[in-house]
DNA sequence: AAAAAAC
């Protein structure tokens, strides 16, 4: 079994990592990090929870070390798709590189220009950053690229979810094709390998399994639930949600601690947040449409045990290192079943117990099909610990009444009735997520390349990036004007 | 049916 200190990195970076008391990498730590150390591109197929982040933060740590960076031109880029994302790298590589004189500044939005400005001038080692904000610094003038000598791409099936896969091939082409290119995606979807095949050279390819952690420890149920009429299910499920807190908070092993709740929409989020709140919880919403300020404030809380409940979108659901959440909720099914996986994979982490609920309705059948055939397993059902006042579960409407309020009026908060949490005992089955198949691939065939003159001629205006493997044709980078600067602004935002 | 990311 190797250890870190067999990995060539910075002495100083070994005893950072010492200091945090790890000793063994996770497997795509030793499958990423000797490459990377050599300057080898590397393809890393890894969920988060797999230690994906340290893969590429310890050698990018190591090999700048040498080497000064100069006003306005960072050494390094490392884009992530969330604000929230960017800075969990950046707190991560501030842990690592304690001992090392490297400068780095995050690029995110929702903050002023100013303090970022400010540090890319004075020169930055490692600039990590959302692509808006990074392509805005651009813009403004304020940043070169052509000083990058490593750049990352964390998230990237997210970033291709999020519409970010054409910022991020402007991003490419802004950087110099001497770069090393780290690449990290939970999943190889068409348009990635497409990404890969042109910005990457001869990559490492390693892909290794979601961590046992998260799968094992999670365990999964499913909470069915038949609304009386379709408006009253968000009602219901807020309901049955507080019904199965108050039942898990009382259980005797793996007790309800703390959750995070997903939610499909930024406005269900909020309503669920304020029932919560209404009814005595300890619970705040965290999504896009909040002042990052606000969602920092919130994680933080989150994170230090001070908040309890989380009600969150999708922000949330993917990469966010939270330890400790002892519940998941998907108080929506998710309509991506990936993001299934996502969610829950936010709870049972670092060898802990979680428990991941979903919540559903007839009328997610078809998702759950798609969650079910993508995790191929079951989701073990569980009892529904709230009954409507006055009927079963499926009885016909009794309650009409309440039904028929127009839909944002009946979503706002007015659930009222006390849940009866009466003791129903928790029917758990632990059900796992379908391993990953494992395989490793040193040294896959470096990739043909022959369309150079095509790629030069593209209308896109920039160079071919495969140039590299045909030869040194590509003299300097004097030639290469960054595609989004031939287009106006118009153009540009039309194209997104 | 949506979320996220730039002013």
């Amino acid at each position: 079994m190797t250890s870190f200190s067999d990995l060539n990195l910075d002495p100083k970076v070994l005893k950072a990592i010492e200091a945090t008391g790890y000793t063994t990498p996770t497997p795509i730590q030793a499958g990423a990090i000797p490459p990377a150390l050599e300057g080898r591109d590397v393809l890393g197929i890894a969920q988060t929870g797999t230690g994906k982040t340290a893969s590429f933060t310890l050698p990018m740590i190591t090999r700048l070390g040498k080497g000064r960076a100069r006003a306005r031109m960072p050494r390094s880029l490392v884009l992530a798709p969330t604000r929230e994302l960017a800075a969990q790298v950046a707190e991560n590589f501030d842990n690592y590189a304690k001992g090392s004189r490297l400068k780095k500044a995050l690029l995110i939005g929702g903050v002023s220009f100013k303090e970022q400005d400010m540090l890319i001038d004075r020169g930055v080692d490692v600039l990590i950053a959302t692509p808006g904000r990074l392509i805005d610094h651009f813009e403004r003038g304020k940043l070169l690229l052509t000083g990058v000598e490593i750049m990352v791409v964390d998230e990237a099936d997210r970033m291709l979810d999020m519409g970010f896969i054409p910022d991020i091939e402007r991003i490419f082409e802004m950087t110099p094709f001497t770069r090393q290119t780290l690449f990290f995606s939970a999943t190889m979807a068409p348009e990635i390998e497409r990404i890969t095949n042109k910005f990457l050279s001869n990559p490492v390819k390693i892909e290794v399994e979601r961590q046992n952690s998260t799968s094992e420890t999670i365990t999964q149920i499913l909470v069915e639930h038949t609304p009386k009429a379709k408006s009253m299910a968000a009602k219901d499920k807020r309901e049955i949600l507080r019904a199965i807190i108050e039942r898990d908070s009382a259980k005797a092993d793996d007790p309800l601690r703390n959750a995070i709740i997903f939610c499909n929409r930024k406005v269900e989020v909020d309503v669920v947040a304020k029932s919560l709140k209404k009814h005595g919880y300890n619970a705040e919403p965290i999504h896009g449409d909040l002042e990052q300020s606000h969602r920092t404030r919130t994680l933080d809380g989150f994170r230090d045990g001070s908040l309890k409940f989380l009600v969150a979108s999708d922000v949330a659901a993917r990469g966010l290192d939270i330890p400790n959440v002892s519940h998941v909720f998907n108080f929506d099914v998710p309509s991506h079943a990936e993001d299934y996986v996502h969610r829950i994979g936010r709870t049972g982490r670092a060898g802990k117990l979680g428990t991941a609920y979903t919540l559903a309705t007839p009328a997610d059948g078809k998702y759950l099909d798609a969650i079910r055939s993508l995790v191929k397993a079951d989701i073990p059902k569980g009892e529904n610990p709230w009954t409507p006042p006055g009927g079963g579960n499926a009885a016909p409407a009794t309650r009409e009444e309440e039904d028929d309020k127009p839909r944002r009026t009946s979503s706002r908060t007015r659930s009222r009735s006390k849940p009866k949490s009466e003791d129903a005992p928790p029917v758990e089955a632990p059900a796992q997520v379908a391993a990953v198949e494992v395989r490793h691939e040193p040294a896959p065939q470096p990739q043909q390349r022959n369309d150079t003159q095509q790629n030069r001629n593209r209308s896109r205006g920039g160079r071919g990036r495969n140039d590299r493997d045909s030869g040194p044709r590509v003299v300097g980078l004097g030639d290469h004007v960054p595609t989004f600067i031939e287009l106006s602004f118009d153009e540009r935002r039309d194209e997104a």
